[in-house]
RNA sequence: GGUUCCUUGGAUGAGUGGCUUAGUCAGCGGUCUGCAAAACCGUGCACGGCGGUUCGAAUCCGCCAGGAACCUCCA
């Protein structure tokens, strides 16, 4: 097995070689959507980030368990509602069960990651779904002394933590600084220290979403669920935690708190971030009212949007920027990715039509390895991208009959595009939306008739019949009315 | 204010102590073509500013300027 692959490790702020804890297993955690709303752009970055490690480490033959959550318990919200569970305020707002909120944006969610061509995970567990583990998790620390219960509420207590491992370890802070700038939030009277973090929430009367458990009616706090619902299926300890870098802190700065005060060491070896989609240089985001949702780049129906965009394009736009990077939306640059995976998808289909000769004047042999070695490097893809654009020139040059390939060059040609392209970059062949054929087609036919009434003007029966018996042999059905010719195609 | 980062040519976006180069889009010139388009060939333009280390720095270090994310739900 090829073993050569290095990854940025949040946590060491380093590149370092991937060596799974139990190969050829490799365990893989990312935290998924919070599914109140549409998906937006910023949304395909994670997904398509984790969906290329994911289909990556698969070819290198890893056998990979990938659990993406659904986060559907939701999160408390500091605004006119103060401390309302997200997606009750949602449900009570349009009159629907929290539950089928749930499910209207869980189905658009995977429609949208469908259409990205972004595959499933191993397993997608629901927040709502694991109340219990993550009971179990809160009951773990209690006992080992990092956390109280005051009011109904269990908090973690980060000073005591702190005393005995780092709080602020993966995010690169010290505790008297996170002290000092902490804002004062909802529940701010019952904690003991304005860091500390709700593990369990006593339920208000106002909401709809609680459960029983040892300190009366209430729901998780935000971090428990990755990190009970990672431990359940991926172990005490396993291999990578993905997600965005604003998730850093505090969420996944609480979850090796949590893991640690739990278990006595920590959960994750691997911590990979992915950057954020800007627009205008900011970030792309609810709270800044200046996101796109993915629906709207594929119907072009946004106001900043010029026209659609194919899923495949968005897909190839984020590919084209390093997941490390940040990547700037606009109109400009997703139109230059756009011309660009048209010509990639046309050498491509130019393969098929490579007569080979009997030697090879072209050097195909490196262009896989090249590849493979920018994989290597933290998941390269743009200069993956880049290698697959000097090979389309090399196979435009000899589909023009400017160079010779032999046909075992040829195949292996083809194998590596249907491997990187295909496979580990996870691009499909564009096949445009059927209401566009449609129109084409359409828009064709008619000006077949045309030229054929034209021919029938000027008694040039040949031409006309010609047309007309044509379309017909193709299935088509032609009647010529007082009124004029209709048509239509037979099924 | 703290933490973590970023600043590359017309746009986007890689990378590296010296070697000629990312790549894509756009531009320009050419080949091809009845004309176009596509394709191919060629081509210009760059490393925020100021210092330092070094034989040599866009790449390492420092300072300055500008920007971003996080510190509050967030991908």
């Amino acid at each position: 097995m090829r073993n050569k692959l290095t990854i940025y490790n949040t946590r060491s702020r380093k590149k370092e070689l991937f060596i799974p804890l139990h190969a050829p297993h490799v365990g893989m955690y990312v935290c998924g959507p919070t599914v109140y709303g549409d998906a937006h752009l910023g949304h395909a970055r994670p997904a398509i980030t984790f969906d290329l490690l994911f289909r990556y480490l698969t070819h290198l033959g890893y056998k990979v368990r990938y659990v993406r959550n659904i986060t559907d318990v939701g999160h408390l919200e500091h605004d006119a509602d103060e401390g309302e569970d997200k997606i009750a305020k949602k449900a009570r707002l349009e009159q629907l069960e929290p539950m089928e909120v749930v499910q209207h944006y869980l189905i658009r969610y995977h429609q949208a990651m469908d259409a990205l061509n972004v595959l499933p995970p191993s397993i997608e567990p629901h927040a709502s779904g694991h109340i219990i583990e993550q009971i179990e998790l809160v009951k773990e620390i209690l006992d080992n002394g990092y956390a109280y219960v005051s009011n109904g509420s269990v908090y973690f207590d980060v000073p005591k933590y702190n005393k005995d491992h780092h709080y602020g370890i993966l995010s690169g802070r010290n505790l008297d600084e996170t002290i000092n700038t902490t804002r004062a939030l909802d529940g701010q009277e019952e904690k003991h220290n304005p860091v500390d973090f709700a593990l369990w929430k006593h339920a208000q009367p106002e909401h709809i979403m609680h459960w029983p458990s040892p300190w009366g009616e209430g729901f998780p706090g935000w971090h428990c669920e990755c990190t009970a619902m990672g431990r359940k299926y991926l172990g005490a300890r396993f291999d990578i935690h993905g997600g965005g870098m604003d998730l850093l802190f505090p969420h996944h700065e609480c979850e090796i708190a949590q893991a640690v005060a739990a278990q006595g060491d920590e959960m994750v070896h691997y911590w990979m971030h992915n950057n954020m989609i800007t627009i205008n240089g900011q970030k792309m985001g609810k709270s800044y009212h200046n996101f796109i949702n993915l629906d709207e780049f594929f119907n072009g129906t946004h106001p900043l949007l010029e026209q659609a965009y194919d899923p495949m394009t968005i897909r190839f736009f984020i590919l084209q920027a390093h997941y490390r990077s940040t990547v700037d939306f606009s109109n400009e640059a997703l139109q230059a990715a756009e011309k660009g995976l048209q010509r990639m998808t046309e050498a491509v289909d130019n393969l098929e039509r490579i007569i080979p000769s009997a030697a090879s004047s072209v050097d195909v042999k490196s262009l896989r390895e090249k590849c493979y070695e920018a994989m290597d490097d933290d998941l390269n893809s743009p200069i993956v991208i880049s290698h697959l654009f000097d090979g389309a020139r090399m196979i435009n040059n000899i589909a023009a009959g400017n160079a010779t390939i032999s046909q075992e060059d040829l195949d292996e040609l083809k194998g590596t595009y249907r491997l990187f392209l295909y496979d580990i970059l996870g691009l499909k062949k564009n096949t445009g939306s059927d209401e566009h054929r449609e129109t084409a087609y359409h828009k064709a036919v008619d000006l077949l008739l045309e030229l054929r009434m034209k021919a029938k003007n000027e008694k040039d029966w040949a031409t006309s019949d010609k047309i007309r018996n044509a379309l017909v042999e193709a299935g088509f059905e032609i009647k010529d009315t007082k009124d004029g010719v209709t048509w239509r195609l037979n099924q």
